[in-house]
DNA sequence: CGATTTTGACCCGCGC
DNA sequence: GCGCGGGTCAAAATCG
């Protein structure tokens, strides 16, 4: 039923998941202070990289990976990487199937698990010969089926392991709340709990668009450059870009093109709000709602 | 009072 | 067939 999915996976979402952990447009731990990126020399990309990629990758380099996806969208670009804040936090970046574990040296008790994403935690488990238990959490928004689960390493309490599941296009955040003027912020709602309607018996593991990003709504735009800015509870994410991802979503999207599912968005539609977002991007969406998973499935 | 976290129960797949 | 471990659900508790 759901192999669809897998088919899906692995010819796109892994991708973007990957380029979720390493870019810094996206939220994922992402430090406040990104000023420093601009007197970091570009060069040190490379570094960053290889320091990212730890021996247990197998596989394609991410280095690879971020060529490729360069090529095709063109959206990386050098100075997006963050050194300071990648060789700070020691992260390492596993792939298994379609799981990401990302391993962390965090100084802090789970400070750092804070990705800056909205999680709901739905569960934790103690494990066994393990003092540390481990939690689990979803995507807030209710059509995504992101999870994550983050537990400390039995061997240094000091490390995190975040195993990222699924992916949702939190890269499109952007380009949702991203308002004409509004960019400010202001996050429209809190979470995404629309229940208007939406039998749609499929909330399937279909990663639909996201609502507006809902994080820590904490723009701080005058963050210090420095190592360690505060050693705060948790991050602030910066400010979404005018850039979102999903411009690299988008043209994949046109290549197939399906008015039906664009048209009648009437299920999708109650979920997001978007008030000012672009139409195109509506049926963008709302094809990704219906269309996905029907073209690829 | 609403939202979020906690915690135990429940379910399911896997190995013995 | 049984036990174990992991994952999820949902009621209760806690927090703002």
């Amino acid at each position: 039923m759901e192999d669809a999915m897998g088919a899906t996976w692995s010819d796109w979402s892994e991708e973007e998941l990957v380029r979720e952990l390493l870019d810094n447009e996206t939220p994922f731990f992402v430090l406040p202070e990104e000023a420093l990126q601009s007197q970091m020399s570009v060069s040190n990309e490379d570094s960053v990289v290889n320091r990212f990629i730890p021996t247990v990758y197998s596989g394609p380099t991410i280095k690879d990976i971020e060529t490729a996806l360069s090529v095709t969208t063109g959206a990386i670009q050098p100075q997006e990487l963050s050194p300071a804040r990648l060789s700070m936090l020691e992260r390492g970046l596993s792939k298994v199937e379609h799981k990401y574990t990302l391993k962390i040296k965090s100084c802090d008790n789970g400070a750092m698990a804070d990705d800056g994403y909205k999680w709901r935690k739905y569960g934790q488990k103690s494990i066994k010969n393990s003092p540390n238990p481990r939690s689990y959490y979803r995507c807030t928004n209710p059509r995504c089926s992101a999870k994550k689960q983050v537990e400390r390493s039995s061997d240094d309490p000091d490390t995190l392991i975040i195993t990222y599941e699924g992916l949702h296009l939190h890269f499109a955040y952007p380009f949702f709340p991203l308002n004409n003027q509004a960019q400010n912020t202001s996050p429209p709602m809190k979470k995404p709990r629309n229940k208007t309607s939406q039998p749609q018996a499929e909330d399937r593991e279909h990663e639909a668009q996201e609502s507006p990003r809902s994080i820590t709504p904490e723009p701080d735009p005058d963050l210090q450059p420095g190592p360690f800015p505060d050693p705060h509870e948790e991050f602030v994410e910066k400010e979404p870009s005018a850039q979102g991802l999903l411009q690299d979503v988008v043209p994949f999207m046109i290549r197939n093109p399906n008015p039906s599912s664009a048209s009648s968005n009437s299920s999708c539609s109650s979920y997001r709000s978007s008030p000012t977002s672009p139409s195109s991007l509506s049926w963008a969406t709302s094809y990704f709602d219906v269309g996905f998973n029907h073209s690829f499935g």
